[in-house]
DNA sequence: TGATATATGATATAATATAACATATCAATC
DNA sequence: GATTGATATGTTATATTATATCATATATCA
């Protein structure tokens, strides 16, 4: 089961995995992961796409969970707060972490066609910005890296156009 | 004369450079520098601090140049288009740009503390970025590369405290 | 149980950005 | 110089994204 960049996977899984990490996390750190923000984390993760609040909010209206911007939005500071969830500045939208419970240093693929999202490990990348920065005498706590482009199929469909 | 990271430079002659520059490479590419189009780039380089689009277009306002808010996106789509400013995604705001005509992968620096605003190269980065993204299959023409973290003053302020 | 912290509900509004259409300006050509 | 086409600006309206504030509820623990 791969859960990297454009790769297809086994999304029941992945999406199960999100969820279940997400809990034990909340466990283990006494965190509150209440029926909103599971149930945000769970549209995200199922989604698999980047979703706007106020998306993300009609579905919570829908299922009865909350119908004012401030439930979303608190429930989404909950999860980027957390690592479980990351704002994609580029778009104002949110993807569930694929990398739970990973220390990591994310990194998004963005594709101008059809924004899809993939997130990558962008470590050596953020190494080098840490040491520029560094140099500059700043010290970073957090890099936003998101690659505005092409993902692998949009590719394709421009090379055999119809 | 520096115009690096947090560095302190000869400002007016930074300021007239940026005009100059943009002015030139306009000229050079059939580019119209209207008048409101000088004057953002102009309150952008002088503030030289990241500014939000309604900040500018008080400016603008006050001095009859536009009063509307398409004036200024417009504005600023023009100067970002043609590289003469950037985007800062994470602030919804605009800094003019610090190397001119110079191609560049710019990286920002922005301070949680103050918000000040650094603009480095990041070569680097960008091009371990472009590798990661490349073996998944993804092309990347832009990269949104923000640091966040504390500036030197800022370090230096908590440091020392009162 | 009562005190405290945390989470949610609800109203209002702030901040950021764009759609759509009208008018003006400029530059090239007839 | 008038005609045309492209580019830029003016103007109105509205869409989209996000937060402040205060009230209420729920959970935790002393």
């Amino acid at each position: 089961m791969r859960q990297l960049a454009f790769d297809t996977h086994d999304h029941h899984r992945c999406i199960a995995a999100t969820l279940k990490s997400a809990e034990t996390q909340c466990a283990k750190a006494g965190l509150h992961f209440t029926p909103v923000r599971r149930r945000v984390l769970e549209l995200l993760a199922t989604e698999h796409r980047a979703m706007g609040a106020y998306e993300l909010l009609d579905h919570l209206r829908a299922e009865g969970l909350g119908s004012q911007p401030p439930v979303i939005y608190r429930a989404l500071d909950f999860l980027v707060g957390h690592g479980f969830a990351h704002k994609l500045e580029r778009l104002n939208a949110f993807v569930a972490c694929c990398h739970p419970g990973a220390d990591h240093s994310p990194a998004f693929l963005i594709c101008r066609n059809c924004d899809a999202v993939a997130e990558i490990r962008a470590q050596g990348a953020r190494a080098l910005l840490g040491d520029a920065a560094h140099a500059a005498g700043f010290a970073v706590d957090r890099a936003v890296i998101e690659a505005m482009g092409t993902c692998p199929a949009c590719q394709q469909a421009s090379d055999a156009p119809a």
